[in-house]
DNA sequence: CGATCGTTTGACGGTGCTCAATCACCGTGG
DNA sequence: CCACGGTGATTGAGCACCGTCAAACGATCG
């Protein structure tokens, strides 16, 4: 039904010349609609008669590129395993990341409206996508009201996220903005039934700066910080949640008030004075 | 076929008695699926046979709430005329404004994965919407291709949309952002096929100065840079953009480069200087 | 006309951006 | 085995930008 004609991608344009140039996103052995419901999180699997979708899985190593800003779109990816990064690029070759995503999170589906992608998406680690044919789309879906379900709670959840990622950014204080990814992070750790304390960072200080808005040195300013407050423990992209009541109040840092201290007098007095304000 | 068991809404969380404190979200004559499919701009009239659609239209008068952030989710409303801003409320009532919503806009579709609205819409103006109920909202599309396609394609841009708002706050510089949303704000008018030029803001400084992630000081500053550049000519809500070229240069301003010198302190430089440079 | 809110402008102080240097970690090759 | 770039992370110094506080000014509505 699906036919795969080309199974070699390269970056061009992107990043030119990545770290091996061959191979970097491949065609596996394609599976079952069942086990792209399961990975989107539907837990009702109903029995849902067409067992005859052969959904293709595609492999793409780290740091290949599954979608290129301004190419053509023919497939929406479903993350099966691993993570990647969503981004734009400016004609300087300034990377604005978007958003990260993780195993159940949908991919392209911005570029349905327009046919072409409107940005590029990087893959952090070794990972393996579902690939769902654009033009076939609209019929799967018709087929099976359970893969049409999925997509809108997952098309639902990506819509809340985007306000989630605006709320960071709009945060005054680097370290809130930390605070509020390493907090949003946590979280997505934890729908996963992953630990949500012990994080594992996939991506670059960089790339989280990007995300953020401020520049990278700054994050790692605000690691220190959030470290020194006694809210986490760092060690290069490893990070321990030692308090995380502390970092959530570390949250509630808005625009236009003065009312919280993210005090933490916690190790010796040495952090800056940024909390000697008003009575 | 649907049952409006309630025309009245009150505010009582978010704007704790809103500027006349009734009948602020009121039901007017339904209308045909026909022209809820024109207005989120399908321009395939398909005859779809079922004509015996009846969709709700209700009217929002301005600043009333049309979803409360929290409250249980049963409709997905999609804008006919007017405008809106979707917010969150943090808990010491900052407005956490996430996007301007226009006609043909969907809202309140992220609420479809947790049944309770993630954000707040308020009417910027007074409008109208198209109430579509969230328990038969799958059925209707199974009934309606034409729908389905709508609405997807509406979700696309939605998403689109956020990577836009995304690259907005991104910016460094307090004017670019200002600048970036302007030209969003801009092709939005293009698209609806009104001029791109002169351009009436229906949001406060507040509001713009939310999204953008900055003191509503700096917008109005950045108004008066962006105007003395050149670029804008701004009386109040009403601003007319008079040299787009140099608007959208001023938009190519990303971090990590060292480009551009918008630097005009004197009024007597009365052409684009972000031509001059670039060598 | 007065009250309230929105907008603008000013002054000041602090945060974070920029430019650097340094260190740690790799994979490569001598 | 250790030099050798290359990348990423950390830290420091300096200064411009913007957030905060404050006070006019203007608009809107009762």
């Amino acid at each position: 039904m699906v036919v795969i004609t080309e199974a070699r991608h390269t970056s061009p344009e992107v990043g030119e010349g990545w770290k091996g140039s061959r191979c970097n996103v491949i065609a596996t052995t394609p599976t079952t609609l069942h086990d792209l419901l399961h990975a989107m999180g539907m837990k009702t699997d109903e029995p849902l008669g067409d067992s005859n979708f052969s959904v293709p899985v595609w492999r793409v190593r780290a740091g290949a590129v599954l979608q290129h800003e301004g190419a053509r779109s023919e497939f929406v990816h479903v993350v099966r395993a691993g993570t990647f990064k969503c981004l734009k690029t400016s004609e300087d070759g300034y990377e604005q990341v978007l958003s990260f995503a993780a195993p159940g999170d949908v991919l392209g589906f911005e570029a349905v409206c327009r046919g072409r992608h409107v940005s590029s998406v990087v893959a952090l680690e070794d990972s393996t996508v579902f690939m769902l044919p654009l033009r076939d789309l609209s019929r799967w879906r018709q087929l099976s009201p359970a893969l049409d379900q999925a997509l809108q709670y997952a098309l639902s959840r990506q819509l809340a996220r985007a306000g989630e990622i605006a709320e960071m950014m709009a945060a005054v204080a680097a370290e809130v903005r930390l605070a509020r990814f390493l907090e949003w992070l946590s979280n997505s750790m934890a729908d996963r039934g992953q630990s949500p304390w012990r994080l594992y960072l996939r991506m670059s200080r960089r790339d989280i700066a990007s995300l953020l808005g401020v520049a990278h040195e700054t994050v790692s300013r605000s690691f220190g910080a959030l470290a020194e407050w006694g809210y986490l423990k760092v060690d290069n992209r490893s990070v321990e949640i030692i308090d995380a009541a502390g970092l959530h109040a570390c949250t509630r840092s808005t625009r236009g008030m003065a009312d919280e201290a993210p005090r933490r007098p916690a190790a010796a007095g040495r952090h800056r004075a940024a909390v000697a304000m008003a009575a």
